[in-house]
DNA sequence: GTTGGCACTCCACTCTAGTGAGTGCTGGCC
DNA sequence: GGCCAGCACTCACTAGAGTGGAGTGCCAAC
């Protein structure tokens, strides 16, 4: 009935604009209330909290009126009261806010930051874990992308019995391997010669840039191993669109449901790691930081959140960070723990990357 | 009570040596029922297996019979019976053997291996998935470790800024990464001399051996990168250690038990990757290809069990596949599935890594 | 040793209150 | 008009009683 629809909400100030104070107390009651308890929130719970000095009665009237408005539901008649993604929704936008990480969780960032050493992927996994551990949710951090990252090394390393391997070192550090096939015994000089070429030809592009050929070096083994090499280098471009994902701490999702079927479908989805990275990307590209119920539109998840966290270096994007809970997840938490874990790591990834 | 079971194993034919012939076909009989229905068995289920031509009356005294032996278990009096650990490790060793993979299974494998393309890791992840899908657990797979591979190049790579990166390579095709800080602004020059002498001072010995540092060139700054990118080597020799794990299908998991605590529980191990690695390790050493229910020591997996296989190249072992499930996993199909999946897994691996 | 028969056990299910947390409504008060 | 105490009502949840049936153990007979 979207006549109806459209008269409410051209009409009726309450559906659009900000919440009366009151109610807006009474929903950010009901949210912090279920998302500690997990339970249907009755009026009698909420006449103690901030912002809300009226009876029960009083209460029980706003809370019909949310429930009119679509910021919380009842599971049955005589039940309490539960937000529903809209509810949650007004609670992340108008009134949560990232919150302050507590003081353990602070000390526990730090020293991770203090003792992270080990090579970017390492770091990233470990990261996974912080914020898992940090969070009580499921964490994925995206990698940062290599796409522009330009070559800085190439190399052609024999490996005995027609076998060489293309190592690639892109100016970010990270460093990419294809093993090529060659036509017959070839001796070290020839693969270096070859190596050499190679590294002339695509030496300070990017690696999704390399085309073509090497320049002829008049013998024709040398020129089919560069060839060789240079078809590896590019079937590494396009594999690097891709970016790397880590998971973390995805026994948390059996903890925040309790029905074994949904466990199942999330862990599912979470092994897919294209879906996974494609779905945080377009999570960004929407514009949204969290993501409730069904508006990431993958089905599965509908009963899931995600908060999403760009991890920038240097004002260029170099990453993501993902938490994903139950709908009724800490929001406030999991904002602050992936603002803050997102920017230590930006500067992590800086130092590193200059 | 020692003395009573020594008594009993020493006069008692049935407990030790093999089961009279229709006791072993009921047991059989009963954990296939049990591993299809995931209900306890009845005598009456049993009388029409192959082996039992015998009334259910008689069916329910050997089985009763099985039960005072440690074979089966009844949940509560008046119930079917359900097969215990021993009863299982009775079924695996005597009864069930690898049994054939299906059709379906098997042109699923040849396909797999026909379009397998890529690095190695990107193929050991891939198979993980292919034997969740094959056998319906969670698959793990273990890389071959790179302990005895012997380096056969080592580059210092600049990445401008006093950083730098040790790329190795070793002879099976593996490459490892460090980077390490240099004193301050060096030139390209400094770097390769000192990339040479490294070169020249660990080439063709493996990765965990290597000790001292580079022969002094005379220049002091070129030493004092060598002698960093020796102690990275030696950081990266000790890293080597814990081999790369790749879980496959960790969402069966959640299909299996329907209790969620248990899920979760066995997920938490799951991300442990070193406990994993080494729990693999530790039944294989044992002498053990199945690990039943408490056999393998790890407390929360007592009712999970593992199926080991080695995944050999030109008879020296070469990673690790492993096969997680409940008790009541099909102990034929994931024997078939892992010893299949395992002997192509190795010729690959045999292809690549010469 | 095997079998049909029989009494028995006990889970799983249904049905029936009874309980209590929670609601919506109403009429009176400020 | 907004607020509130009071009240009747709703309905999940729990406990207890009853029932059906799958399954057992035992026994006497073949």
């Amino acid at each position: 009935m979207p006549t109806t629809d459209d008269h409410k909400t051209e009409h009726l100030v309450p559906d659009e604009a900000d919440l009366d104070a009151r109610k807006a107390a009474i929903l950010n009651a009901v949210v912090t209330e279920y998302i500690g308890s997990a339970q249907p929130v009755g009026s009698q719970h909420v006449v103690d909290a901030p912002g809300v000095s009226v009876s029960s009665a009083t209460v029980r009237s706003d809370m019909a009126a949310l429930e009119r408005d679509g910021y919380l539901t009842q599971p049955h008649t005589s039940a309490g009261r539960i937000p529903t993604d809209k509810g949650y929704r007004f609670f992340v936008d108008q009134l949560g806010g990232p919150g302050p990480l507590d003081a353990g969780g602070r000390q526990q960032v730090r020293q991770f930051f203090d003792h992270a050493h080990g090579e970017i992927e390492e770091m990233l996994e470990h990261t996974s874990g912080l914020l898992a551990d940090l969070t009580d949710c499921t964490a994925m951090v995206v990698g940062p992308s290599h796409e522009s990252a330009v070559v800085r090394s190439v190399q052609l390393v024999g490996l005995g019995h027609r076998l060489a391997l293309v190592v690639v070192v892109l100016a970010d550090g990270a460093v990419r391997k294809q093993s090529i096939e060659l036509a017959e015994d070839t001796d070290d000089a020839a693969l270096a010669e070859a190596g050499g070429r190679l590294a002339a030809h695509v030496l300070g592009s990017p690696l999704a840039q390399v085309v073509g050929t090497p320049a002829p070096s008049g013998t024709a083994s040398v020129d089919a191993i560069a060839a060789a090499g240079a078809a590896a280098l590019r079937s590494l471009g396009e594999a690097d669109g891709h970016d790397q994902l880590f998971v973390g701490g995805s026994s948390r999702m059996a903890a925040a449901f309790d029905a074994v079927d949904t466990v199942r479908s999330v862990l599912t989805i979470l092994e897919q790691q294209l879906v996974v990275v494609s779905l945080l990307r377009d999570i960004l590209d929407t514009g949204l930081t969290v993501a409730i119920g069904a508006e990431h539109g993958v089905e599965p998840l509908a009963s899931c959140a995600i908060v999403v966290m760009p991890v920038s270096v240097g004002g260029v994007e170099a990453g993501t960070i993902g938490l994903l809970g139950p709908t009724r997840m800490n929001y406030p938490l999991a904002l602050a723990a992936a603002r803050v874990v997102g920017d230590r790591l930006g500067e992590r990834l800086g130092e590193a990357a200059r």
